[in-house]
DNA sequence: CAACAATGATATATCGTTATATCAATTGTA
DNA sequence: TACAATTGATATAACGATATATCATTGTTG
């Protein structure tokens, strides 16, 4: 059950808002009348379509949403909830969701999780409340079977991206994280390395869990043994950091593929201030391809998917589902490019 | 006038969907008794409450919030427009003033008018329709005074924030752009710098011609009459292809004051592809501090303003406001400390 | 014990729209 | 000319909640 937020805005000074009432008045029409021309029915004479049109735009009238929508049962807002809004790959990727839907006529409101099933469960239910017709998610890790009853209930469209925990249940829109990882970890076998770790990332999140697999398929499949997931926060000093105890205390790591650019480049930045160099002493391969991936010293070679394009391609998948809300649930998995660029090369044991 | 969103969300399903009318057959009870026990008046009796609250928590009861603002007149939900959501400094921001107003119990919604007045036109419009209850404001540059109209005719409590072209008219969360600008030039003239140029930005937003008062005003102050105003976008790549064609034209240049890290780091990065290193041939100060600030290589002297605590301020202003409706409009301008780091240091011919 | 206040629940009107049904005025056809 | 069909505008009810007024039922007091 749902408590109301604890604190609302009264809304000052209602009286100089303008309504249908309002605007019927100055015309000299009714209600219905007015409310008819502006949706555009096309069923009032272009006479009183002109007057109506003229007192509304005196008045500067906006149309009342929650009645309208309250009544016809139809609404243009959209909620979405992600994980972590300021990372640089998920903002250009809200940036790309929200010029498609905006473009429609769409409204998008966006939610940070932080990846906490209580803030996602408190989340959900604002949405619910404020009528969001529709749901974008990226599930938080561990999402209670709670939260699924809710949304149940409620029954609106919903497309999960990035993390695929509910394929078949909602449409998704994913990243091909296996196969990514895979790739990315057999460049770094066929150009010699026998010790590589995963690193980045904290806990079991879907995503996660897909790309550590994708590694240790590749490892199994050229017959490497050593494996090593090492943990990193998702922010560049985190990264740093972590690099600088993995070097301390796995110093026969030569390689490492990371869950992202982000802490690629901290791991990047450690290493230099190591005095070693990137590409040569170790390798590193980053997963997101972000705008500092390729203008870092050296560039990294990185996992390319471009975050703005996977919006574009969220909302239509939303769109198209809002068109046909019988069809059944489908699975989007964008492609991925491995770019090579400066911070891989062969092992310093066979360069030197 | 304002014509509705070109689509609509058809909401599936209506039947499902538990209300107060639900509620209260399943507790036996009537309808204004069910609002008042989840509202809490108090007015209800302990057995009542239990009853009440068993069946909503069953049915998975969230009020509707259209049906409920619209009554009493009353909302939690808060519109942002800003110019570019996806900049790091701005998602920062961001997060700050959601994670402080999402504390309170308010929603808020952020809009990217990507500094277009017709797209901010709209974004307005979309907010007025959907009621939101207030409006944290960056104003695009030439923001007509129709735009104004239209807020004024709608009322509502609104912040602007990094832009100052209202004060005095709304309340206002700022920097202090002159101020910071010129220390960071009074910095490199003290340096022994002589050949400054301001780079960075496009255009006559609010926020660059405050900035590009005070590295002026720091020239005048101490009697330099070199100036210099260099164009480059708001982005990495922008920055660095604007510095390549600042050196190329203007060599005399040893210095430059920056609209923003971001055009900084492409700038420094420029530097570097020349075969020059930044703090020495070449001086640079940024604008901002954002987390890259100090992990580049160099690490970059800059302006630090704190964006996440910048979020919480602003939101505590609306707060504040919502408050106090009456209280006389503020202007707040929020400190900023010059980090000195390795990308200012003498100019080279003193140096050499 | 009558009169009155306090308590707990309910009846009713209302917010600003849109959907449906209705009605008046106009046009077309036999 | 009479009657149906069409067109243009309106009357009315409903969406789901809250505010206000009202009504029983208790408990209190002189």
């Amino acid at each position: 059950m749902i408590r109301f937020a604890k604190r609302f805005i009264k809304m000052l000074n209602m009286s100089k808002k303008p309504t249908l009432q309002t605007v019927a008045q100055k015309a000299g029409v009714s209600i219905p009348t007015v409310s008819q021309v502006l949706r555009g029915t096309g069923r009032i004479s272009a006479k009183t379509q002109k007057k109506v049109m003229d007192a509304a735009k005196a008045l500067h009238y906006v149309t009342d949403g929650r009645a309208a929508s309250m009544r016809s049962g139809q609404t243009s807002e959209i909620g979405m909830i992600i994980h972590y809004i300021a990372n640089p790959f998920n903002a250009e990727l809200i940036s790309g969701v929200s010029d498609t839907l905006e473009k429609e006529g769409y409204l998008v409101s966006i939610l940070d999780s932080q990846d906490n099933v209580e803030r996602q469960q408190r989340n959900i239910e604002a949405f619910i409340r404020s009528s969001r017709g529709a749901l974008l998610w990226v599930p938080a890790t561990n999402t209670p079977h709670d939260t699924l009853d809710l949304l149940n209930t409620h029954n609106l469209p919903i497309v999960t991206f990035l993390r695929g925990a509910y394929e078949g249940i909602f449409d998704h829109v994913g990243i091909q994280n296996e196969a990514a990882t895979s790739c990315a970890t057999e460049h770094l076998i066929h150009l010699g390395h026998s010790k590589i770790a995963y690193f980045g990332g904290v806990g079991a999140s879907e995503t996660r869990i897909r790309r550590v697999e994708g590694y240790e398929k590749a490892l199994r499949a050229n017959g490497l043994d050593y494996s090593l997931v090492w943990d990193a926060k998702d922010d560049k000093v985190s990264g740093l950091e972590a690099m600088l105890s993995l070097r301390e205390k796995h110093p026969e790591v030569t390689a490492i593929v990371c869950n992202g650019d982000v802490v690629a480049l901290g791991a990047s930045h450690a290493l230099r201030r190591l005095g070693e160099v990137p590409g040569k002493s170790f390798s590193i391969v980053g997963f997101d391809d972000i705008q500092d991936a390729s203008t870092a010293t050296p560039p990294l070679t990185t996992i390319a998917i471009e975050p703005y394009n996977f919006g574009i391609k969220l909302a239509q998948v939303l769109i198209n589902r809002l068109k046909n809300p019988k069809s059944p649930t489908a699975t989007t998995l964008l492609p991925f490019e491995l770019k090579i660029r400066a911070t891989t090369d062969v092992p310093i044991a066979d360069n030197s």
